[in-house]
DNA sequence: CTTGGAAGGTTGAGCCCTCAACCACAGGGG
DNA sequence: CCCCTGTGGTTGAGGGCTCAACCTTCCAAG
């Protein structure tokens, strides 16, 4: 009845769930220690930083930082104890609301970057060849969700 | 001074981190939903059934199942609470410890695994042509830790 | 022997996330 | 004009994970 996976599929699988969560602890470990924040907030701030006047609708940030709204409301709070965001209401939606980065937001971005670019290279980019960098974009592309 | 990633290398970066975060994201509600488990206790029990005896020392566990020691520690607990996991002192050393899958475990993750299966087909496997899973397999391995 | 460091494993505090319940407003149909 | 359903967003409880501190046992060097 079940269809399992052959040989093939449960060895790309198994593979692909190490390398991920392996990747995925490697970078948070590194935020963590060397900027103290999670690698969702800092996902958070770095897609604050690329919005036109650095600020999104709460629920435009969550489908760009890939986010729950639920947990983005959360961190958003965090990140406003902090200084980093604020939020503001908007003003065509009354139920909305804007978060805003600030200027301490940024700095704190601006510090913790090549650290984690650094990361990135480290345990993702310079372990792969260039044409082995394009295709894990097409897999990647085909396994997001329905678009 | 900062190596900073090119487009290509940006965009591979992104889409990877978006595909691993929605899949884990929903394997892991699958899971929970159906099976009343997060994914990281599917694959201790997984790992544990694959043993032989089925039993496995505590830290070679955490390594199979890709856990930090303080983690598999946490999850134990919790397995053998719910009576699927067994502890036994180790006789070649007495620091150590056994885990030991119970039949109420195995029979468990019998009736979580199809549920799981499927999932994973439908949100990674069945999206991806052959080639792209061999491709992928060869592209996890590379990224893994240094083995 | 003895001693000192390393390895196996656990523990608890604190943090982040999920889930479900909830409030406020929007906006179209009777 | 008044529902009535859907959307935007928050909240708090509960659970899992990390981190650092800790205890026990091993083992090798003196």
């Amino acid at each position: 009845m079940t269809r399992w996976l052959d040989a093939d599929q449960q060895r790309a699988w198994r593979a692909f769930l190490a390398a991920s969560t392996s990747l995925q602890a490697g970078l948070d470990a590194q935020l963590q220690a060397d900027a103290g924040m999670p690698h969702t907030y800092y996902e958070v701030l770095v897609r604050l930083s690329e919005a036109p006047d650095r600020r999104l609708r709460m629920s435009a940030l969550a489908d760009a930082a890939g986010s729950s709204r639920s947990r983005l409301s959360h961190a958003v709070a965090q990140l406003e104890a902090r200084g980093w965001v604020r939020r503001e209401p908007c003003p065509e939606d009354r139920r909305g609301l804007v978060a805003v980065l600030t200027d301490e937001g940024f700095a704190a971005l601006e510090r913790a970057a090549p650290g984690h670019v650094e990361q990135v290279r480290r345990l993702l980019i310079d372990r792969l060849t260039p044409a082995q960098v394009r295709a894990l974009r097409e897999i990647s592309e085909a396994i997001l969700p329905e678009v």
